[in-house]
DNA sequence: TTGAAAGCGCTAACAA
DNA sequence: TTGTTAGCGCTTTCAA
């Protein structure tokens, strides 16, 4: 026989009823059988090289034991690890991920979404929710099991999990006052993304502690976390205002773009101008110059959130409480793309 | 009803039989139907908003339209791009990638090639091939579908493409040879990938088709593909060449480690020594100096992979011809990295 | 402690 | 052109 065998060839080999080597295989109900026929069913299984077939139990079941994960874009150096430290969780559980990239594209989203229910996913790990988001709105009202990474809505309808962007923001611009600036930048990601939102406003709270005037301090939202968007948003802000000595970038992308604009524009950082980014994503170590940064502990956001969802999916009483949210801490590694402000004239 | 409409549910709106159902829904035999019933269960079906059962429709064909992806590890830069590449051809076909990191471990590796046969994968895009595989070999006996992407085995068992290496080698040994280097090493990758082999070979043709002697142009063998494994070679390398004026590296990462090396031992990058790397993977470009290196199209890699799946798994005759092999062409991309050899009195 | 039987949702061979 | 029927491999209720 060539093709898989199926439970009924263990129960075959086992001399037992098929009822009694699926009891057999799964840890939970062989307690109730004999020890021996345990034995000889695991010995058969074992011996043919039998494999559940996952289609047949996701079938009877109703589960999959397979979780949907929609990122952005895989290509972002922010997801990889997000999805390592997940599946780190997932896999001893039994789990699997399964991926899709949605490119900020609201219909391919719901589409991935769509084709992810088909197969049936028991529930989803989402990095890509908008502060106004319509279909987790709906996935909330259908009552999907659904858990938010690193950005948020701006209802509470999920447990969520991210890093400290506030601290983050606030280490970034303690950092900068200690080293003698005034004049501070903020190139903000998409207002309409929680993180753009909050960092934007943490901005603000962070000036305001060290009694900063606001008015030198402008905030430009580059329209994504991108390089090319954090390019052109940097460029508008330096020609509104040249005086700026410093500028805290929305993530290390929107510092990237920031770093080619200020070199375009014969500017040196960190001569002329400080930059300092958010994430700390890989390489930005080697960058010239090495960027200075909010360490944000990307693996650990993965296995948290995975965690919170195998929670939400294996309790029995589905609980109605507040979503939680977890805020993992952060915090600024300093290299070299800060520095003292120039001295004016 | 809130559980999701089944087949039966839409049949019974259209007022037909489920098989009809069944028919008017897939592209294939609707053909066969009267269009206007057709159009009936197509609008019923979007009126319930029907999504298909994965499960059962797996259960019942025995495939799930769903390929397994083997890779070392999702963090490496390398991977995102490749990923993207087959999903681009997959989606559209309606298939779904499963992706699975084996970090370079063969038991991990097993395991998850039996996870994922689990779940009815029709076939396998593997990135992780060494030249003596195993498991590989089995998977070929057992006559599963399989392309090999970026690495192939010692024995030409399943479709591979990859980029074109050995043209890659000569491109770079090239460059140096043009700007006055006599003396250059290659930090290899590790000899039992193909790819560690086949660069390791096309650098020593280079040399000769220079005639060059290979005597004043060691090759030392870095034991994985990591900046870790450049760096300590590279050590190695340098105590035992301090003459070399110029490094091939096996790949970027391997250039990144030697460029530490460099770094570490008061060396200028690219006055004192030369490197060039390979892959062109991102962010090379802000390295410091910016990575000269070979640039490989890893999101067409990932295109032609998928492609080259498909084609043999919805092939009737799963021919037996010599498997096919695609190269992709690879071009250098001169940035900072490499210059002429030092003036030595 | 084990067996019998039903059925998850779908497709495809066969019949009408 | 459409309906009938069987069954993919598994889990689980009920009965023994």
């Amino acid at each position: 026989m060539s093709r898989r065998p199926t439970m009924a060839d263990v129960a075959r080999a086992a001399g037992v009823h098929k009822a009694t080597a699926s009891r057999a295989l799964s840890p939970h109900s062989s307690g109730q059988l004999n020890p021996e026929t345990v034995r000889r069913v695991l010995a058969a299984a074992k011996q043919l090289g039998y494999t559940p077939n996952a289609a047949a139990r996701s079938l009877r079941t109703s589960r999959s034991r397979t979780v949907g994960v929609l990122i952005p874009d895989l290509t972002n150096p922010l997801f990889p690890p997000l999805v390592r430290g997940m599946e780190d969780v997932l896999l001893p559980r039994g789990y699997t991920a399964l991926l899709a990239n949605t490119d900020n594209d609201e219909a391919q989203e719901r589409t991935l979404f769509q084709a992810l229910t088909g197969r049936q996913v028991d529930g989803f790990i989402v990095a890509t929710a908008r502060l106004d988001h319509p279909l987790l709105r709906e996935a909330h009202e259908a009552g999907i099991a659904v858990v938010l990474i690193n950005r948020t809505t701006d209802q509470p309808l999920f447990p969520c999990v991210s890093g400290d962007d506030a601290t983050g923001i606030g280490l970034a611009v303690d950092h900068l006052v200690g080293l003698g600036h005034t004049a501070i930048a903020h190139v903000s990601g998409p207002r309409t993304l929680s993180p753009g939102a909050v960092r934007a406003r943490a901005f603000r709270s962070a000036l305001a502690a060290h009694g900063i005037n606001p008015g030198s301090c402008p905030v430009v939202d580059a329209p994504s976390y991108s390089e090319a968007a954090g390019a052109t948003a940097a460029e508008e802000l330096l020609e509104r205002s040249p005086a700026i000595t410093a500028i805290v970038a929305g993530n290390d992308l929107i510092a990237l773009g920031t770093l080619h604009t200020l070199r375009r524009r014969g500017l040196r950082c960190p001569e002329d101008v400080s930059i300092i980014g958010f994430n700390d994503m890989r390489f930005v170590d080697e960058f010239q110059p090495p960027l200075t940064t909010v360490h944000v502990p990307h693996h650990e956001l993965g296995v948290e959130a995975a965690r919170l969802l195998l929670d939400q999916l294996e309790r029995v009483d589905r609980g109605t409480a507040v979503p939680k949210r977890v805020l993992l801490p952060v915090d600024l590694v300093i290299r070299a793309s800060a520095a003292p402000p120039p001295h004016r004239p």
